[in-house]
DNA sequence: TTAAACATTGACGTAAGCGTTAGTGTTTGG
DNA sequence: CCAAACACTAACGCTTACGTCAATGTTTAA
């Protein structure tokens, strides 16, 4: 029922214009140091999509594939979720191929900017986990080191103004 | 079996010297804006321990254990998992109540300075992603921007010496 | 003292992100 | 042209961090 097309490199489709080598999905995993199951996985969650299949049915991707493959995993790397991948780069059904360079720009622009400003909240959060862990130690360091050595009794904690400070 | 103890709040360990409200596991859930579930579950973890039981089963817990609480929560809101959690906070059956308040301050120390560390390198690698997406987004916006309007042509990416700045 | 509220121990269910096996077809180097 | 290497689909398995019964016992307020 598949019509007869080369083995070789030529995609029907317009998009990767002049011949470029596509990759299977093995090659592919080498190059990301992923692995088939990984990709055949964000195939089902439709981040990643072959450009096109072989006459036997083998996956066939462009190598632009790599870049996108090896932006989820960092992404994921920074405990983004999948679903979350998904909403940060986009499905890979919308097409980017098909679209013009003008529009492709500028929605690399919106998904990095987007990328931009979550990253900036998570730092501003660490940040805040750093100020107070760091204001605790000064605490433990300045009044309950010496307080401890003072009156080692163990429950005077409870009647402290520093109380809270420390969880233990 | 069990030594008839009375209902109400005297404990017959020595921790909690002088007399505490114990709370019950549904109290330490509202406490702590947890589930009842979740509690149960860090116990099996050994993340927390409650403080004895009633005479009729039920865990009673001191109101420290609130601290405990919003301390594991806060770190799986980091993103840490239970186990990493349990590694930065120590497990509950190394029964820190027994210890002099010298070794429990010594403790908490350890514990604040080991998680400092960590924030401190997840912070490092966020900056680090936040360069290269301004980085990225200057491009973008000083040559791709630009070239994508001079030759809207689809496929000049591949020989750019910005290439591989965006992916698709 | 009794009903309502709460707790206890199982034990099975779930969602995410793949690992792994099975049975079978496809490509490629010699 | 043929074996080795690789790919395909389908389907079950596993882990984490709980949710959700179920069947039963415990506390408490009226």
């Amino acid at each position: 029922m598949k019509s007869a097309q080369s083995v070789e490199t030529k995609p029907v489709n317009q998009a990767p214009s002049y011949t470029e080598k596509m990759l299977t999905i093995g090659d592919l995993a080498k190059a990301c140091n992923a692995t088939v199951r990984t990709l055949r996985y964000y195939e089902e969650l439709d981040l990643i999509t072959p450009e096109t299949r072989s006459a036997g049915g083998y996956r066939l991707y462009v190598s632009a594939t790599i870049k996108r493959v090896n932006a989820i995993l960092a992404l994921q790397e920074w405990h983004y979720s999948l679903e979350e991948i998904s909403a940060l780069l986009g499905k890979s059904s919308e097409g980017h191929s098909a679209y013009t360079r003008k529009r492709r720009v500028g929605f690399t622009k919106t998904t990095l900017t987007k990328q931009s400003i979550t990253i900036r909240e998570k730092l501003a959060s660490l940040q805040a986990m750093q100020a107070e862990l760091d204001q605790r130690l000064a605490v433990l360091t300045d009044h309950c080191e010496p307080c401890a050595v003072e009156k080692p009794d163990q429950d005077c904690c409870e009647q402290c103004p520093h109380q809270g400070i420390h969880w233990n």
